[in-house]
Formats: structure tokens, C-alpha cells, sequence
DNA sequence: GTCTATAGTGCGATAGAC
DNA sequence: GTCTATCGCACTATAGAC
């Protein structure tokens, strides 16, 4: 038998959210969430920098999925073209996850802390596009504000995916989203 | 003489501002605040929950100066009509105050404590855009998409204006921002 | 570990506007 | 008289210096 079983990461997220979910992310200590993931608490360290980045941690490599899409992106493609890319990029990501992204979704809602936190990602996110579109040579100013609005359609089509009966997809939704978005013009007097 | 001078709120909040600049965030205490105010420590808690405050407590108006634009505009202007509307109102409430803003972000740049707290502020923003928006019958949807849009104008349009030499007021600033919004559709394949 | 400075609270008293 | 903004002081909690 195996000294440990792969995939410690993940079982540590998992422990986390239900344990969280349980009786609460103030209440609940590293070691139990540790425990319950079959490891110590010296490992859920070494994965995690500290007890809130279980919940976070996981959206990192999105930053990164999204970006790679932009610059991956056809060279012909605008500005638009290329962040629809980007948000088919992030709902591969974490379109599977409907019922984990609700859970985690409700444990943050419970908590000021978290609250606060969750907010950090977005903003870091759009930094991280408007960098992206700048190295396709999209103007500052444009890029800026299509970094920001693809955030906008990520976050209010994660909502919409998350709190809905789920027949639709992630992707479809952030590409209707998209849409809408897109449809809000023409310019008013 | 009056026992005390009226404006005791303005004058925390510029005395606030010309410390943190001078010292830093940290480095500077209540007590300095309130004494170069002509106040005592006690007096600055009366008008600020706590320190941070004295910089943010400026911007609620702000999204009641908003919300009272959306509520106000014609019935038959679209939500983005309403929303142009509610962005003139914000330039008219933080348009004249340029250097003071600049000096503003300087502060809060230089302090990670209070790069959390600035991005609670457009998140309530937000939502206070979207309450005010399904007030208006703008289905929740789309009262949610274009309230966070709203938001995202005002924000990307603030740092130009901020960091520009400044020859366009925030109004232009905020309208131009909005119909380059309004013009990246159409919808790309 | 102790000591100190600071953030922040509670409450009674006071001065002036109305 | 009420109402509001202030002061003054005693207090707790905590973060950092030592």
C-alpha cells in the first residue's frame, strides 16, 4: 500500500468546503480539514499559504488560462474577439464544477473576510487580460476597458451559471452574456 | 467666539489627506488628524467609523447621487440611457475635486489595506446600480449586467481622468469611456 | 514574556443654536 | 426646554518594540 494517496490537493479543497459548509469557516481548524484529508496539517501548509488560499488557490491558474487564450488567439482577431476566446478558455476551466462553485459561493457569502478577499481576484484578473491584450498591441486605453468588461461578463455569467438550474453550460452562458453586453449599444443621445 | 468651528468633517478629511501624503498611512495617528483639524480624537470617531474611513466615507454619496440619477431619468430612457445619466450625476459630484482625488489615490496606492477596502466600495456600487436599475422595471438580468458595466466605466474613466493632464472634465471623460463601451460590438463569431 | 502606542468605545457634562 | 456637536476621561484590545 501506498506511504500516501496522490492527489492531496484536491482532497484537501474538498474536506475544506464541506467542513466549512459544516459548521462554518471560523470554526472550522487546519488540522481538521487536514485530518479529514488523510494528511497533517504540516501538508495542507505546503499546499496552501495559509487557511483562506484553500478556497482562492484555485482560481489562479484561470488568470492564467485566460491570458494564454489571448495571446493564443488568432492575430487577425479584435480586441472582442480575442476575450471571447478567453472566457471559452475559462469556462473549460471550471465548467464542470457547477455544484463545487456553489458550495465555495455560499461558504464566502457567510464571511466578511472572505468577502473581502474574493474581491481581490477579479481586479488582479483584469490586470492580468488588460497585460494580455496590451502584448497584442491593443491600444492602453481600449485594453483596459476590455479587460475590465471581460471580468464583468465572468463574474455576472459565473453568477447566472451558479444560480441557475444548470441546463446551460458555463460557456454558453458567458457567451450570451457576452452578447448582451455587446447589444447594450447604439450610443444614447 | 463658537465653541467650535463649523465643517469639522471637511477639515478631517483634508487634514487626513495632507498627513497620510506627508508620512504615509501607518505613520500617521488619529490624534495628529484631529488636532491639525482643531478637534480631539474623540471628535474624529464621531465622524468616522474608523481611520480608513476618512478616505472612503466621501464616496457613499456618490452612489446615492447615482441611484437617485437612475431613479430620476425619464421613464422611457433605456437602462443605458439611465445609466449615462447616472454618470454625468457622478461627474458632478467628483468632478471638481481632481488634485484632491489624485492625492487621494496616491495614499491608497502606496497601502495594501486600503487597495482591499477601495474594492468593496465600486462592488456596493454596484449592487445599489442594479437595485436601482430593477426599480426602474429593468429586468434582473440585464439590471445586473449593465449596472456592473456602469461601474466599470466610471472606474476606468476615474483613472484616466486622474492620471491625465487633465484638459477633459470627468464628464467627457466618463461619456467617451461609455460609447467606446457601446462600440466594441458587433458580436464576433 | 512585559511595555507602550494606537485604534476604537461608552458615557456624562457642556456650550451654543433653535 | 430640545437637539447637536463637542470635550474629557476612563476604558478595552491589540500590534509592535524591547
Amino acid at each position: 500500500m501506498a506511504r500516501w494517496q496522490p492527489g492531496a490537493d484536491g482532497r484537501l479543497r474538498e474536506a475544506a468546503l464541506t467542513l466549512f459548509l459544516e459548521r462554518g469557516y471560523e470554526h472550522t481548524t487546519v488540522a481538521e480539514i487536514a485530518e479529514q484529508a488523510g494528511v497533517t496539517a504540516r501538508t495542507f501548509f505546503r499546499h496552501f499559504p495559509d487557511k483562506r488560499e484553500v478556497l482562492f488557490s484555485g482560481v489562479e491558474p484561470l488568470g492564467t488560462g485566460m491570458a494564454e487564450a489571448l495571446t493564443a488567439a488568432p492575430a487577425d482577431a479584435t480586441p472582442v474577439e480575442a476575450v471571447a476566446l478567453a472566457l471559452d478558455a475559462a469556462a473549460a476551466l471550471i465548467g464542470g464544477r457547477r455544484d463545487q462553485s456553489r458550495r465555495r459561493q455560499v461558504v464566502i457569502d457567510a464571511n466578511l473576510e472572505l468577502q473581502e478577499r474574493e474581491l481581490v481576484k477579479p481586479a488582479t484578473l483584469a490586470s492580468a487580460l488588460a497585460a494580455a491584450l496590451r502584448d497584442r498591441a491593443v491600444p492602453e486605453g481600449e485594453a483596459r476597458l476590455v479587460a475590465e468588461s471581460a471580468v464583468t461578463v465572468l463574474r455576472v455569467g459565473f453568477d447566472r451559471w451558479v444560480s441557475s438550474s444548470g441546463r446551460q453550460g458555463l460557456a454558453g452562458t458567458l457567451r450570451q452574456v457576452l452578447t448582451q453586453l455587446l447589444a447594450l449599444g447604439p450610443r444614447p443621445s
